[in-house]
DNA sequence: ACCTCAGGTGTACGGCGTACACCTGAGGTC
DNA sequence: GACCTCAGGTGTACGCCGTACACCTGAGGT
């Protein structure tokens, strides 16, 4: 009885509890926040003591994204293949999205964590399920990439300015760089509205989605195979 | 006529240098090996000199990026849209699969680099040129991604040990991950040849890109438009 | 003879991951 | 109760990193 009073006595350390309090600190401090000695302050620890819970600073960011990975959602039974896929990508997304480090993390990871396979292993499942051939599944799940998890590298960036900054910015930019300020502006050559619209993340995963789903149906239907690609439109 | 003799008198540094022996060491000693206090060694100086013609180490591994985006070559004109952008971004493929690192530090880019403005400008163009408009276009862009660059998340990673090590763990696999083993050694569901086969990155690569700029041709010729698709397949 | 100033130097700081030896205390065994 | 074990937490230290800041040096201009 006596020793839950004078000085607080931690809960004891576990390997769940350090890969969640690393999920909160990357959540609130940034991926490039999180290190070995921020963390074990955060629970109240040494540093070296976190290392007998995991290997090292790799081990942690894959039980990390095993965490992430383990919060998608399962597939919707009774729907047709695309709805079903769909539905669960956009479900990953949602997933990653919350956690904004993680699709930077995922990128970096060499070896696939057990969430990561699960999900991949059920992903090509849906596809087998709705008549695609093991040779098609595998190509089509490589034509999907990182894209399956719900996000893709962005590499357009709009770098959010004051309006009328922007519009400067443009203006200058318009001489070497026509093509990217006419899509800023979304106007059809000639200088139209000068505010830049920006870019809905969603409209453009989904489209690039439908794009790729709408593409392997088509294959599916026609019988594709990689070894003779019966080709006509 | 004296000052000659002696020691050797280092060419001056310039932007320029430090720019192509970081490429070199990155390329020679991989990017997690290039350090400023490296890269200085080789460049005999002592690390801060770097500071007189970089920034930082961003802007270091901003110009590295526009050293290699550089490297793509010009489109081929006088072909149809279609095979120019397959060209180009195959080229584009080329150069950043001749320095590894490549493509994982453009990934990490916050700001684009005036090499990868020309790129995307033209990338735009030729798009343009072939009859899309800035609406598909804009999406389009956007759906291509890192695969402008020739290069996208590869999350499947065959670990590569020896054949028979390897089937073991297939074996071993099959329970929990049976589609993925099925696809591994592309099986129709039943144990056939134990040999994994591995995966053909240039096929997989192109197969995607096929994909991709046969929708984006289907969507052209239907005049589709982001704010109202007339859809029908 | 003097000034300027681009470019190279030297020192130092605070951060990082983690190797390694050590301590501590609860649980098991006789 | 005396002893052992050993998982889990500690403390110290090493070598690496990026880079701030004050300084020097020497060629070119006046």
């Amino acid at each position: 009885m006596a020793h839950q009073t004078g000085t607080p006595r931690r809960a004891p350390l576990s390997r769940a509890r350090v890969l969640s309090a690393a999920v909160a600190l990357a959540d609130d401090a940034g991926i490039d926040s999180l290190s070995m000695r921020k963390l074990s302050q955060d629970l109240g620890v040494v540093p070296m003591a976190l290392y007998k819970h995991v290997a090292n600073k790799e081990e942690l960011l894959d039980g990390m994204v095993d965490v992430i990975v383990g919060e998608i959602g399962p597939p919707d039974p009774g729907v047709d293949w695309k709805a079903a896929v769909r539905q669960r990508i956009l479900s990953a997304r949602r997933a990653l999205l919350r956690h904004p480090w993680a699709s930077r993390v995922l990128e970096t990871r060499t070896t696939p964590t057990p969430a990561v396979l699960d999900y991949q292993d059920s992903m090509i499942g849906m596809f087998r399920d709705g008549g695609f051939s093991v040779d098609l599944t595998h190509h089509v799940m490589h034509a999907l990439g990182s894209r399956m998890f719900g996000f893709t590298q962005e590499l357009f960036e709009a770098p959010s300015m004051e309006p009328h900054v922007q519009a400067a910015a443009l203006r200058q930019m318009s001489a070497r760089y026509p093509h990217i300020v006419a899509i800023a502006l979304r106007t059809d050559h000639d200088e139209g509205s000068v505010v830049g619209l920006g870019c809905d993340d969603q409209f453009e995963f989904e489209f690039a989605l439908d794009l790729l789903l709408d593409g392997f149906d088509r294959l599916r239907l026609r019988g594709w195979s990689s070894t003779a690609d019966l080709s006509d439109a």
